[in-house]
DNA sequence: CCAAATACTTTGAGTTGTCAAGTATTGGAT
DNA sequence: ATCCAATACTTGACAACTCAAAGTATTTGG
């Protein structure tokens, strides 16, 4: 049974090293990308997590990139030079501010989702065999650890 | 067929999604053991490719860790000062220099590895599961994108 | 023997990250 | 109505991370 044991484990390993593998290369296949759109990865995140139909606040926008706030203010501060985004306070809470895509972050967006989609190994899968991933992955991911 | 089209890539985009996010869950889930480990997860990633079977060069290690040579002198200093790694130049080319782990490297190491198995929602899937994900990751990661 | 290539380090500048303190606003309890 | 605590964001200080360019040492090839 120890046997038994040791197999499991080495299995998860191997399973994890090849999605830590997965992400790495896929960031590395977008580094072009994002040298075209001079963005940062954690920029390209940012931009990402802003949803043009839900515009989150600073504070929900932390949450979603699991980081501080403080680090939001920064982020935002340079997205809002390169005009990707906008600032405006909350009217219905004035301490709170919404953070909303320009056109030319809507633009930007759309061509990572672009970039993300056609350079990715994930897309060399059989549509069956994605399936399964995405099914596996998602029944992983909503175990609670 | 253009509606095709768009479900294969929207399909794509959901498994990216989940490599992401699984990435991020178990990132979070060793938080606390890196804290405990007093290591940074970049740290930790480093010290993780230095096997102890083929210890490697700086070059080497920067290679693995996708990052510029310069930042592994960094990395390295900091591992150095935490009695982690040595640094030795190679008798058979006194240009490079060797990262091999201390006694508490080793440790710092195999401490790690149980906890990235113990705590991963990879390890809640089933073994046949596993295999499964194992299969169609590998399978990603070894196409050329 | 010498020029080019290789391996690493150093320095400088910018990004990412945490933490603590500060300002503004809100909400609830008295 | 007032006040205290909680909330939302910003600022400042500092450490970690990252790359690019320049510098040193060593090796290799012509």
């Amino acid at each position: 049974m120890a046997e038994r044991a040791d197999a499991d484990e080495s299995l998860v390993y191997e399973v994890l090293d090849l999605v830590f593998t997965l992400t790495d290369q896929t960031n590395a296949l977008l580094a072009d990308t994002l040298g075209d759109l001079e963005l940062t990865s954690v920029q390209a995140k940012a931009l990402w997590q802003i949803e043009p139909s839900a515009a989150p606040t600073m504070r929900r926008l932390a949450a979603s990139l699991h980081c501080d706030p403080s680090t939001v203010t920064f982020i935002a501060d340079r997205l809002q030079d390169k005009d990707l985004i906008t600032r405006e306070s909350d009217p219905a809470n004035r301490r709170a501010k919404i953070v909303t895509l320009t056109e030319r972050g809507l633009a930007t967006r759309r061509r990572l989702a672009t970039a993300m989609v056609t350079k990715s190994q994930v897309s060399q899968l059989s549509p069956a065999e994605q399936r399964q991933l995405k099914r596996l992955l998602a029944k992983a991911v909503h175990t609670t650890g």
